[in-house]
This record gives C-alpha cells, structure tokens and sequence, in this order.
DNA sequence: CAATTGACGTAGT
DNA sequence: CACTACGCCAATT
C-alpha cells in the first residue's frame, strides 16, 4: 500500500453514513489537490470494499460514475438506503454534501 | 524506465 | 443543460 492510497482510504473512511465526498475532496485530503483522477483510479481497484465505503464517493457534479463490484445501480441504491439525497440522477450534493 | 489507463475536474462550445 | 477538449495524478503494464 502506498502513502498515497493510504491517505486516500483513510480519507473514504472518514466520510459519515448518508453523506458523500467527492473524488476531488478525497484527492485534498489524501494532500493532492489535483489529484481527483488518481483517487478514482484506487477506488477502482479497491480489494477492499467492505473496509472502505466507496460507495460513498462521487463525481463533483454529485454524478454516479462507478462501482467496481455491484455497478452504479447498486451503488444508488446504496446511498438512497443511507439516506443520501438525490436529484434526478445525481445526489444532491446542496445537502448530502460531506464537510470535512 | 516510458507508455498506457481510468470510478476526475474545469472551462469552453 | 449536454457534450467536447484539455489538464492532472498515481498505479499498472
């Protein structure tokens, strides 16, 4: 595991039931502002799905793009349990937005 | 070590 | 709004 990916799980770890961060977010936490794409790319290879909420995170338009083990369908079902609010296709990031 | 890849983000059309 | 064109970063190949 790197520094990186480390931050970047720990970050995930962090977010609190029925909220969610965007990748973004995660990347400024993890140190690497920029970095939005990177965190993406270890959630998409996250062997740990159970460990880290990925499911938490999302685009910074509040858009699903992925879930690497369940698909996006899952995952939408997933947050509307928790109690994650939605607008259309996307969360609505106004309210569901997680404030570090 | 260089090239490729992907669950991104922002600005412009 | 929806779509496109670029910039960005770390992991993999």
């Amino acid at each position: 595991m790197t520094p990186f990916a480390c931050a970047v799980y720990g970050a995930a770890t962090r977010i609190p039931r029925g909220k969610v961060a965007t990748y973004g977010q995660i990347a400024e936490l993890a140190g690497r502002q920029n970095a939005a794409r990177a965190v993406g790319q270890l959630m998409a290879n996250n062997r740990d799905p159970k460990r880290v909420p990925c499911h938490r995170v999302v685009g910074s338009t509040g858009a699903l793009t992925g879930y690497a083990f369940d698909g996006v369908e899952m995952k939408r079902k997933k947050l509307l349990a928790e109690g994650v609010v939605f607008k259309g296709p996307r969360v609505d990031l106004a309210q569901s937005r997680w404030h570090g």
